[in-house]
DNA sequence: GCATTTTTGTTAATTATTTCACAATGTTAA
DNA sequence: TTAACATTGTGAAATAATTAACAAAAATGC
């Protein structure tokens, strides 16, 4: 019966447990679209019949924050939106950098996560000489001695998408200019200092788990 | 004491844990890269010490497919490589096809699966009139209308690379052309029938999520 | 050939996550 | 106002995943 009651949100997180806040942006970027189409409020089993989550699941999560919703009535879309941007620290501009502006990297850059999303890939970085000094959808295109100068700390991530044997010492000289969040899209497993963290992104690895899953999922099927 | 004898690897998965099975594609990546340069055993311990996962863990994991290693010795790269390829369905061909060459499906166009890895993407769609009737990288690109009449039954997925918009749409017309797999760069959650299945690849969600664990690990640090 | 070391496979314990069940409480409509 | 209804928030139960602990067995070194 605790019901906690808080300040300033950000501080709410104590003991979120992992999947809960996994889940957060997807809440957010749903909630976004709601308000978006106009809708005020939602039940968690509306809810989560749109993003395919349990409702009980749903309710949990945002219990970890404290009382949002209304009893009998539900969640405010808008409210519950803007309690999120900042959970996610989606209320202040996160500047990014990219690592390797291949076929991988340039199709990122022209992206840049521009719509409902602040966050953004202010340089990017590579070793080709032809790529060096250009401009992709804003973005200039340096070379990698300049990342072993440059101070980054006010750079929240690094963006890598170098093939992987150049993976992980483009993650040092990285870490090396004060940067320690790294979303990785290449295979290597990166070794980095205690307080760095990554995400990885992989493609090959999400293909063949999805193979995997519907031969096995077929296979049951028939038995 | 059980100590499981299978005669197909492949039937060998009644009771795999999903947790288990999405480990599996980077087991065998990894075992193949350790193939590559000549390594012909390993310790579950070193194994674990390269994939940063517990070497119980891992043991365990294998464990579910029956007894792979042996005591004292570890495992047989090459040996366990082959396994993990069956397991896997890598060795045959998986034909895949590729929905919207914006900048993103081009990137996967261009990237094709190739390294080790028996998957290829063997048609691509889209409606934009520039772009159907172009190949990239050895693979056409059709219209729409055609992934409407193509018979799609020997089509193991379907990569999805549209804007979220048109993503439901995409994934009913390959629905009916016979696929059942759906890899989803959208961020469209797909409503789908019972019979098929999707993972998703996020970006955004990587993206925010990691924002969010830099930050709150960044605050656990202070206090 | 024997003692020592290594390392597996597995059972049990722990921890994490999801789901159930429902009292509490606010909402809605008459 | 009041009764019927909707829906939350949360303990408790169930399920899933990880980690610990260790006996069994094979490998290695002498
Ligand atoms: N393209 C895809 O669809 C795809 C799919 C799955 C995984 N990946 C992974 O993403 C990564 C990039 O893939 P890609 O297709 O864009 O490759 P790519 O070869 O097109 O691009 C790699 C870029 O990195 C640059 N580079 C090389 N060494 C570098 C270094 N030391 N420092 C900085 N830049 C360097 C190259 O000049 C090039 O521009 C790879 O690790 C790949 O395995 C890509
Ligand atoms: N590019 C990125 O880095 C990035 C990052 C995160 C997420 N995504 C997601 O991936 C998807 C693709 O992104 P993108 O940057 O490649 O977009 P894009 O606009 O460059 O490409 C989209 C392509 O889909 C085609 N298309 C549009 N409607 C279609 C339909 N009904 N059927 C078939 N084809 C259709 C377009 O002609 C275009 O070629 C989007 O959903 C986007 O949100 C992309």
């Amino acid at each position: 019966m605790s019901m906690v009651k808080m300040g300033d949100p950000v501080m709410a997180n104590q003991n979120v447990p992992q999947a809960t806040a996994e889940r957060l942006p997807l809440y957010y970027r749903t909630l976004q679209r709601l308000v978006a189409i106009g809708k005020t409020r939602i039940s968690s089993s509306e809810f989560g019949g749109i993003v395919q989550i349990d409702s009980t699941t749903i309710r949990k999560d945002f219990s970890y924050f404290g009382a949002l919703g209304r009893k009998g009535y539900g969640y405010d879309t808008q409210h519950l939106m803007e309690f999120l941007k900042k959970i996610l620290y989606q209320d202040e501009l996160s500047k990014v950098i990219l690592i390797g502006v291949g076929h991988l990297g340039t199709a990122l850059l022209n992206h840049n996560f521009q719509k409902n999303n602040n966050t953004k890939i202010v340089k990017a970085y590579d070793v080709d000489p032809l790529k060096i000094g250009t401009e992709i959808s804003g973005t200039s295109v340096h070379s990698m001695d300049e990342l072993e100068t440059d101070d980054n700390r006010e750079i929240t991530a690094a963006i890598l998408t170098v093939p992987a044997a150049h993976a992980q010492k483009a993650a040092d000289l990285a870490i090396a200019s004060g940067i320690h969040g790294f979303l990785n899209f290449s295979p290597t497993r990166l070794v980095l200092p205690q307080d760095a963290y990554v995400r990885h992104v992989d493609m090959t690895v999400e293909l063949q788990a999805l193979i995997y899953f519907l031969n096995h999922a077929m296979e049951e099927r028939k038995s």
